[in-house]
RNA sequence: GGCCCGUUCGUCUAGUGGUUAGGACGCCAGGUUUUCAUCCUGGUAACAGGGGUUCGAUUCCCCUACGGGCUACCA
């Protein structure tokens, strides 16, 4: 049988960095084993639908790399794919299922099963649906049709017994049957719940393996006797643990971002968001830590994945991200700094810039602070001349300082061998240690403790009159 | 409250019935005939606790603790 596995968001507006981990795992695994992924929209929630929701998930998942088979983009020979467009074939199956006694007609109402659910609270008890309307006569049940009233259709549960599940990383899992909430399937408004529609679906779409998170473990049994009431065949489950915050809470909107599209903005490049993704929860044999695409897919088995859940550590998504813009080629940085140059000087060198940039950027939105110098000196303290390492104090910068500015002056061609040839001269000639003339000259440069660069490259990238310049200002600075 | 899932350095993780419990991020220290960085070298630091099973448990079983999820006409 070919593996065939889904992503199913809902279209709340953002897509979740915690679902990457989610889609690139079913991506993996239908890839390594020539499957296809499918993007299916379950917008079954009408409150929550955010307008052109579906639109910019597709947008930041096609920026992922993270390419579907069939979709509501696309088409597919199992569509339509997005769950409002399904709603008659919902209505379709539901109806076999009363047929069968598998499913009932429920007309209570919110105000009753509110008070049911706070009464069960209070006596500290399990908030269950009471079965009030299971068993219904038929006259019951068309009169109170007929009479127009309300309602909702809902899974008749085995009342004794349990229902063994499997989880493919967890193994067997089993439920009480009595324990089961005899859940709502179709909502007042006709419009099915997840729990059906997603089960019907998976079942129509010819799903072979549903990749999904922890928390759907408790609607498991539910699920699979759904399968078992039609008889179909029980796809694969694998339920993957959620990613916590720093402090092994849920990851929410109030403590930073969540969204793809935040750390999209900040200059995550999507190799790195996939990367850092896939290893929280996944690891291959081997030391191995930075993946592309292609080799993930390479390496993918489910067997590697892992089951306890993980923190979302910034640090290492910052370090993952910096080792893969150091993959790229400089010409792939240059077009991705590019945007970030908008607020610099335009007669500035670019690609001069991007060349120190390339090894040493870790987040590209960093990229204007760490090179707005270059447009012009921001006031330092005089003290960040003292180096203790660099051999360097303020009288001796002050003295070395005013010693290279004729040096300087004499470069007929200013470019970055000539200035490091006759520095480096006149650091032998004069017998000093590199950093005790490099040190302060970088400071005066940039006026900046740290810079991508070093004193030669910003001297060149700066031009002959502004870094006379500065250096004269530093001397001035030193007095 | 009930049901379910989980627990190896701060974090992501490897691992086995007998290991000096390995790697990576972070941090710290040192090095690199140009600083911070990159790079290199080294260091720091973990099997939640208690019972079993066993000659021997981090590994297998049970209990407890802790963390998390679900308990909606939300997904």
């Amino acid at each position: 049988m070919s593996i065939r596995t889904r992503f199913a968001p809902s279209p709340t507006g953002f897509l979740h960095i915690g679902s990457v981990r989610t889609v690139l795992f079913d991506y993996l695994l239908a890839k390594k084993n020539n499957g296809k992924i499918i993007l299916r929209i379950e917008d079954t929630d009408q409150k929550r639908y955010v307008k052109g929701a579906v639109k910019k998930l597709i947008e930041i998942l096609n920026w992922l790399n993270i390419k579907f088979d069939e979709g509501p983009h696309i088409g597919g020979d199992y569509g339509p794919y997005i769950q409002t467009e399904r709603l008659k074939i919902y209505q379709k199956y539901i109806q076999k299922l009363l047929d069968k006694d598998k499913a009932y007609y429920c007309f209570c109402s919110e105000e009753r099963l509110k008070k049911l659910r706070e009464e069960q609270i209070k006596k500290k008890q399990a908030p269950k649906y009471d079965n009030h309307c299971r068993n219904l006569s038929k006259k019951e049940i068309e009169e109170n049709i007929k009479a127009g009233k309300k309602y909702v259709i809902r899974q008749k549960m085995p009342q004794s017994g349990e229902t063994v599940c499997y989880d493919e990383l967890r193994g067997k899992i089993i439920f009480q049957n009595k324990d089961l909430d005899d859940q709502v399937l179709i909502k007042s408004n006709g419009i099915p719940t997840y729990q059906f529609a997603n089960v019907i679906d998976d079942h129509l779409m010819k799903i072979s393996h549903i990749i999904r998170g922890e928390e759907w473990i408790s609607s498991l049994p539910k699920n699979i006797l759904l399968y078992q009431s039609f008889n179909w065949k029980i796809p694969k489950f694998i339920h993957i643990p959620l990613t916590l915050n720093k402090e092994g809470g849920k990851l929410s909107k109030r403590q930073g971002d969540v969204a793809v599209e935040d750390y999209k903005k900040k200059g995550y490049i999507p190799e790195a968001i996939l990367n850092f993704s896939a290893l929280l929860g996944w690891h291959p044999k081997g030391n191995q830590e930075i993946f592309t695409l292609e080799e993930m897919i390479k390496l993918f088995s489910k067997k590697d994945l892992n089951i306890s859940p993980a923190i979302f550590d910034i640090q290492k998504l910052r370090w993952i991200n910096g080792e893969h813009i150091r993959r790229k080629t400089l010409a792939e940085f240059h077009q991705l700094a590019l945007p970030y140059y908008k607020k610099l000087d335009e007669n500035l060198p670019f690609e001069k810039i991007s060349a120190i940039l390339h090894k040493r950027t870790e987040v590209l939105g960093e990229i204007p602070e760490m090179i707005d110098f270059f447009n012009s000196l921001p006031k330092y303290k005089k003290s960040l001349f003292i180096n203790k390492k660099m051999k360097s104090d303020l009288k001796s910068a002050k003295r070395i300082l005013s010693e290279i500015i004729p040096i300087l002056e004499n470069i007929k061609n200013w470019n970055e061998e000539n200035i490091k040839k006759e520095l480096l001269n006149f650091i032998k000639k004069e017998n000093l240690k590199n950093g005790e003339v490099l040190w302060p000259i970088r400071i005066a440069l940039s006026g900046k403790e740290f810079t991508p660069g070093g004193a030669f490259e910003i001297a060149d990238i700066l031009g002959k009159d502004k870094t006379i310049k500065r250096i004269k200002k530093g001397i001035k600075k030193l007095k």
